[in-house]
DNA sequence: CCAATTCGAGAGCACTGCTCTCTATCTGGA
DNA sequence: TCCAGATAGAGAGCAGTGCTCTCGAATTGG
């Protein structure tokens, strides 16, 4: 029931974006809107539900992304096959990509829940870059900001991994730009601007492998 | 009349994001909300009066910062001072940034209208790699994909700037990444993983303006 | 077979965007 | 001065929303 009531939800979720009507739903699964409430608390509780599952589907595609490489040494094509899959995945349901990535709804406030989830896809990204520190040109070796220090030694204490802080910075900055070219191109910032999206997307990260993770 | 509307709008964006309530904003107007009818036809016309209105607020912010830097061949300072003028603005009118740049909207459209105002920030940084173009290291040079021609072509053509490919493509990435760093970090994707946000961003927008604006 | 629990319906509250009609008020010309 | 005409706002109303409450029906387990 818990799923049948997410699937129609995340139907809804498509064309309605964020604030999708509890009621439609309910009225799509035959039932009226209150008996919705036996199942899941309050919209926002169903949102979470959605976004936990979001963070999941995307993290799955690229975790398989990353798994398809066969060879584990190729860094950089796995880099690319990462950036492809989040591409894909957020072309695929940009309901709920801009529901992860998009601006937060005002008055919800992410649960604790959606870390763990939340955490999939840049771990993935993490484990490349540990994979190539041996081969790659790394850049910012030695040039990282004192202040990060606390910051970064308190995330390698809960990942439980030991990566060089340059590693992180390089790998937290590659991270951060594929988000930004995806929602630039899902929010419409290159509406009438670029048309060879995926051309342009590939040599985009394409080169920021190389510049900003060594690659 | 327009502009009292608008100020009152822009205060409840603050608050309740994107869904903004028409009822509230003539409610603290003293006015009945059919009466604000007269001024904007729909919700959608107010949304896209306050989003002409923050790509302009941003975009002076961003030349203001530009201007700021007296040393005009300092391609360098004038790119970090765009960059934390983009931050800083972003941080102090955090609703208005999600609203331009954020998950657009379900059922809106952004007129033609918005992007004179929108062209404001690039058309800066586009302004600053030219200016750099003799001194930089540029990357990209020779690398540029040929089904990006048409669409490079053309945005020459409307901007009506010699600009070569290759500075477009470096100047566009980096846009891209700052923007994906400010959302980031406005979004929430940062919260409980670095505290020292500044230093980060200053560290980070240095490092693509050196790798991939060849600043 | 009956008690207990679960499930869903229905009414209702306060809210939303938006449309319509009606009444004051203000303005410009004769 | 007076009187059309424009204009600004009020109020009612419609369809929709999230959410709460109460009340029956169905299902389950002992």
């Amino acid at each position: 029931m818990l799923a049948e009531i997410k699937a129609v939800a995340r139907r809804h979720l498509a064309t309605d974006g964020a604030n999708l009507s509890l009621r439609a739903v309910a009225r799509d699964m035959g039932m009226v809107s209150s008996a919705l409430y036996r199942y899941y608390a309050s919209r926002d509780e169903l949102l979470t539900a959605l976004i936990i599952d979001a963070y999941d589907a995307l993290g799955e595609a690229v975790e398989r992304a990353d798994a398809s490489v066969t060879d584990r040494a190729d860094a950089r094509g796995r880099w690319l096959a990462c950036c492809h899959a989040v591409r894909d995945w957020a072309l695929a349901e940009p309901a709920e990509y801009a529901l992860i990535f998009g601006s937060p709804v005002p008055g919800y406030a992410a649960p604790v829940d959606t870390v763990r989830a939340a955490q999939r896809t840049p771990l993935v990204l993490i484990g490349i870059a540990l994979d190539s520190g041996s081969t790659a040109r790394v850049p910012f070796a030695g040039d990282v900001p004192a202040a990060l220090a606390a910051d970064f030694a308190s995330l390698r204490a809960r990942l439980g991994v030991e990566i060089p802080d340059h590693v992180l910075l390089g790998g937290s900055y590659a991270w951060i730009h594929l988000f930004g070219a995806v929602s630039f191109e899902l929010f419409g910032q290159l509406n009438n601007v670029v048309n060879a999206r995926r051309e342009y997307f590939a040599h985009q990260m394409t080169a920021v492998g190389e510049q900003l993770l060594g690659l």
